[in-house]
This record gives C-alpha cells, sequence and structure tokens, in this order.
DNA sequence: ATGAAAGCGCTAACAT
DNA sequence: ATGTTAGCGCTTTCAT
C-alpha cells in the first residue's frame, strides 16, 4: 500500500504495473481492445495497491457525473420516501449515485436546488415539481440534461413525464361514496395550484356533478392551514357533512386528526376514503379505504426511463407515461369490511 | 450567454472582466484580499454570462467535494426518512449536497456503498450502520473522511456517535406494562445482532428480572420472517400473553398487522407499546402508547456534528451522543386516555 | 491587490 | 494492442 497523498493514483498503478498511463485507464474501464492478459495483469495492481479510481477527476474530463439527483418537497412523505427507495435501488443498478434534495414545496428553494444539481454536473434529474412550475427547468433542459418529472407535470415543458390517473382515481371514490348514498362529501386538498391536486378535485366534482351533487370543498393553501379549526365546520353544525376525501397523504393526516381531536369515529358518523395509501391504513378501524398509487412502481419507471435517455442521449419525442391508481376498498368507505 | 462547450467557464469570465483567472476565482470565492469594486464586477459578470461553477473541477483541485453521503439499511422507514430531511436540511445551510444510499441490511452491500462514496470524495459520512460492523469505515477513516454513527454505534472504531437510550427506554416501557399487573410480556425484534435490538432487549429484561417475571421473546433475523404466523402462538393458546412490546417501528408493523390478521384489539386483550413513534400512532385506537425517539434532532446533531468535524479538521476525541428517549402514554398500553 | 504557471486525476484524441 | 500528449475547469503556490 503506497500511499503519497494519501490515495493512489491511475500513475500509480501504471508505473507499478510498468504499462502507459492510458493503458491503466483502458483496464480500469475494461476497454475491449486491450489484451485480456494485460488487463487482468493491471487490475491485479489495483487491487494490491488498493486503488480507487477518483469519479471527480473522470467525471471532469467525461462530462458524465455518474450521479443523478432527486428533488421533492418533502422527503419524510411516505409517498417520497418509496419512490426515493425505488429509484436509488435502479441508480445502484446502473452504478449511479443519487443527491436528493427537498424543495419544501418552494418554487425559490426548489430553482436553487436544481442550480446546485447543475453545478455538480448531474447526468439526469428525477423532479416531484413543488408548482407546476414554468421554469424550474430551463437550465436542466438547456444543458440538455434529461429530466424525469414525476407525478406533477410541469407545464410548457416537453419533458418526460409520469403520472397517475389523479382524476379517474378521485372520481371513482367520489362516485363509490355517492354510491353508499352520500350526498353531502367533502374534499379535502391543499396546494390546489397544483396538478396533482387540481386533477382529483376535478375528477370529485364530475362524479358530484354527475350525481347532482353539490361539491364541499376545504383546499387550503399550505398543509399546514390544514386544522382542526379548519376542519370543525365540516365535521359538526349545520354544515356537516356525511363522507370525506382526503386528497393526498397529508391531508388524510390531517383529517384524521381533526376527526381524532373531535372524538368522530370513522365509519361511524363519516365515511372516508384516502387519497395515498399506507402502512397501517388497514389498521385505522375500519380500516382506510383508499386510492394507492403504485409508488414504487413510479420511482422504478422514473429512473428507468431516466437511464434510457441518459444512455440514448437522444431527443426523442417526451415521453408521457400514466400509470394506474388502485382503488382499495376497506371499511371506511361504509363497505362491511369482509 | 455567449456559450462554447455548452457552459460558461471561469476562464471566459476572466476574459470578459478583463481581469486573469485567477481574479475570477478569487471573485468566485469572496476572497477576502480582492478589492471590493473589483470582487463586484467580476461578479456582475458572472451573472450576465450565466456563469456556473463546475463542483467537479473545484473538488478536484480542493480535495473537497462539499458532498456528504448517508447510509441507511431502508430509506422507507419513517425513521430513516425524517432523519434523512433533517440531515439534509442541516447541509444545505453549509451548501452541502447530500448522497443517499441504503444498505438494505445488508453488510456486504454497505461496504460496496462506503466504497462507492469514497471514490467520490465525501468530505463526510453519516451512518446507520446494517451491523455493529466491523470494518466497514476502516476505508473512511484511513483516508480521514469524517464519520458519524447514527443509531447503530459501531464496534472497534473510535468513531462520533449518536444514539438514543435504548435500554432505558425499552425498561421504561416494560416497567410500565409491569405495573399495569401484567406478567407475561412479548417482547418482539429484528436482527437481534445490532446494538439497538440488543440493548432494548437488556432493558426489557432487566425490568423483567426485577420483577420476577419471565421474558418471553420473539426475535427473529429478518423482518420478514415476522410474520402473523410467527406471531399466531403468542396471541392465541397455551403461550398467550398479556401485552406486547414492538422493539422498533418495523416489528410494531407486524405485530399490529397480526392483530388485525387475528382480529385481535389493542388495548383490550393486548395491552402495546410500541419503541418508535409516528404519524397515526395516535390514531389507531385506543392511540399507542410508544417510546419516542427524537428523529429529526438525532439527524440533525448527526449533521452538525459532522459538519463540525469537516471544519476542525482535528482528530478529537471521538464524541458519543446520547439523546433521551420520551416515553409517550396514550392509551395502548392500558391507560385510559384522557 | 493581482497575475502566471503548474497541476488535481483522469480520459480523449491522436499517434505508433 | 499500447503509448503520448493535451486538456477538463478549477485552485494553488509563488511572483509581482
Amino acid at each position: 500500500m503506497l500511499e503519497k497523498n494519501g490515495s493512489v493514483t491511475l500513475l500509480d498503478v501504471a508505473r507499478a504495473a510498468g504499462v502507459s498511463i492510458k493503458t491503466a485507464s483502458r483496464a480500469l474501464n475494461n476497454a475491449p481492445e486491450l489484451r485480456k492478459a494485460t488487463g487482468d495483469h493491471v487490475r491485479e495492481v489495483m487491487q494490491q495497491l488498493g486503488y480507487q479510481p477518483n469519479e471527480l477527476a473522470r467525471g471532469l474530463k467525461s462530462r458524465r457525473s455518474a450521479t443523478i439527483a432527486m428533488i421533492a418537497p418533502n422527503l419524510a412523505d411516505p409517498f417520497t420516501a418509496a419512490a426515493v427507495q425505488a429509484v436509488q435501488d435502479v441508480a445502484r443498478e446502473h452504478r449511479y449515485v443519487v443527491i436528493l434534495a427537498s424543495s419544501g414545496g418552494d418554487a425559490a428553494l426548489e430553482l436553487s436546488e436544481v442550480e446546485i444539481m447543475a453545478r455538480r454536473q448531474i447526468d439526469g434529474l428525477i423532479l416531484i415539481a413543488a408548482t407546476s412550475g414554468k421554469n424550474t427547468l430551463k437550465g436542466m433542459l438547456a444543458k440538455d440534461v434529461p429530466v424525469v418529472v414525476f407525478d406533477e407535470p410541469v407545464r410548457g415543458e416537453e419533458v418526460d413525464t409520469i403520472t397517475v390517473t389523479n382524476r379517474k382515481g378521485a372520481r371513482q371514490a367520489t362516485e363509490h361514496l355517492l354510491g353508499h348514498g352520500h350526498r353531502r362529501i367533502l374534499a379535502v386538498g391543499a396546494r390546489p395550484y397544483l396538478y396533482t391536486c387540481s386533477e382529483r378535485v376535478a375528477g370529485y366534482r364530475a362524479a358530484m356533478r354527475s350525481a347532482g351533487a353539490e361539491p364541499v370543498e376545504l383546499l387550503v393553501k399550505h398543509e399546514n392551514e390544514l386544522t382542526s379549526e379548519a376542519l370543525a365546520p365540516y365535521l359538526s353544525g349545520p354544515c356537516k357533512v356525511e363522507a370525506i376525501i382526503g386528497l393526498n397523504w397529508v391531508c388524510t393526516m390531517g383529517v384524521l386528526r381533526g376527526l381524532n381531536t373531535f372524538k368522530k369515529r370513522l365509519g361511524e358518523e363519516f365515511a372516508f376514503i384516502s387519497f395515498d395509501d399506507f402502512e397501517l391504513a388497514e389498521m385505522i378501524p375500519p380500516g382506510l379505504t383508499v386510492v394507492r398509487q403504485p409508488t414504487r412502481e413510479l420511482g422504478r419507471q422514473a429512473a428507468s426511463l431516466l437511464f434510457e435517455r441518459i444512455a440514448e442521449k437522444s431527443h426523442g419525442e417526451a415521453r408521457k407515461v400514466v400509470l394506474s391508481t388502485e382503488f382499495v376498498i376497506r371499511g371506511s368507505c361504509g363497505c362491511t369490511p369482509t
């Protein structure tokens, strides 16, 4: 283990192996034009010296950093966490590494994160957009860095996009509640300017209108406005509703907290459906009926798509992948759990 | 926007500003020895040209990549996800970026991840170890890369470590259940070779022994062995217990699923306490009593500690930070919820 | 206070 | 099949 500066360089390897640095480089990259014996020998020397290639140097020269980035509003959200895990798995298969950043749902912060990634010469970006954001991606796209937009499409840019059937899922859930005879159904959403939210609201409205029922909506600008006080009017008094739909995980949490605060019981006083499934949804009695998104699959496909782009380097048509949500009936909608 | 190769270099900036590249470099780094006017002028030119520094090049020369890595067994675990979010927040304050990787709880995979990070010249590492792992960190420490070990100490290495009062927390929970008059209390854990698990088991045993009660333990090698079938003997029949402790989030999930499968009700037939709190714990009737870990605080402190090390570059004594768990009484232990 | 030159560790042209 | 020579974009001596 000869160590000069704390680390062995490719030149050290070359010298020790009695070859030129380029040959060493070829050995490192398993270049086909190398005689097998030569390559093996060099690689053995690498082993012996404990050589570790410097990815920074590699990236600087070759302009590929073997790094992708993923930016999401909130990393602690289980939807995001599951997607991140899936993306990471795919990245590893490609011998890539993933830099993670959260935008906090703030467009300005998001933009600055994207910029930071650009400086790191990332080879690709997966974005769960904080807004249906206009020009967050300008910089990336100008530099020809592939981008896959996830969950939340971005307007005005031709970008690969992967989403779910938001509208249909919400419509289905609403129709189900209507089918149970409910008319006063509350939809609870946050950040209505988001595509996901607005699509889900649209699905909800469509179902309500078709049934001749009047939509009742509580759409807050920011998740933290989703307090028990905000919900109170709908849980008792003249505005009281019969059923509630939580339009995403955070909203579902808010509603459940609210119900808990006022000691309201699911299934009895209120029917409930959540957009977003999660661990334990079945454990909350009488079991939460949910519109499930194929989270891991979303992450996996987003990453796969991204790596295809990275590999081909072609600028084909932007692909739009739409995965289906799944309606999972448990008890909270009013169905008797089997 | 003069663009040559797709990107503006510092040299372009220097030329456009009529200064040397070194001066431009100083302006970029806000070097104090620069005349303010010069610096401002250069920075303005940077703006105009849309200059973005190349972090790879910077890192190559300066040997700091402005990157830290975090490796955890499972990124989808809410405990981890919350910690990740906290780490990311701190990293941003330091204008650092974080690379995330999951080890899947596999020591070999973990080692390879660490190696990958080394090649990227990360400036620091936060590790939630997959095992109380011996030499995972050898490479990092040899290269003088600061490491903070998180949640799970690593034996045989003098490393900054940040943990919680596992033993005390488990003991407290057990004593509480004993206080309710229960004698047959089951402890459910996974990967007993882990420090966290063994400490919690130790706390449990200590409490049981002090009370003259016989420990009943279901300790599986891997989480996925925690099936309903594995739990069945303890939920009915001659082995039936009165109370259960889930020794971490995954175990709690397993137990709750098991109880659900067999239609057993918490609080009535079984008292229950979970090590690890999570969203919704209060919504699972009658409210889950938990030993809460200060997750975000753990993440925050781990990151802060790491950045101190990165900054000082000193090799002071390894610091051992131990944060307190908090016993949160809700209903599932048998206490009447207020 | 500013500049010139050398090189971080690697890969991409060209040789040979 | 292998070696030579330039750089990638930046920071760092050492001058000035």
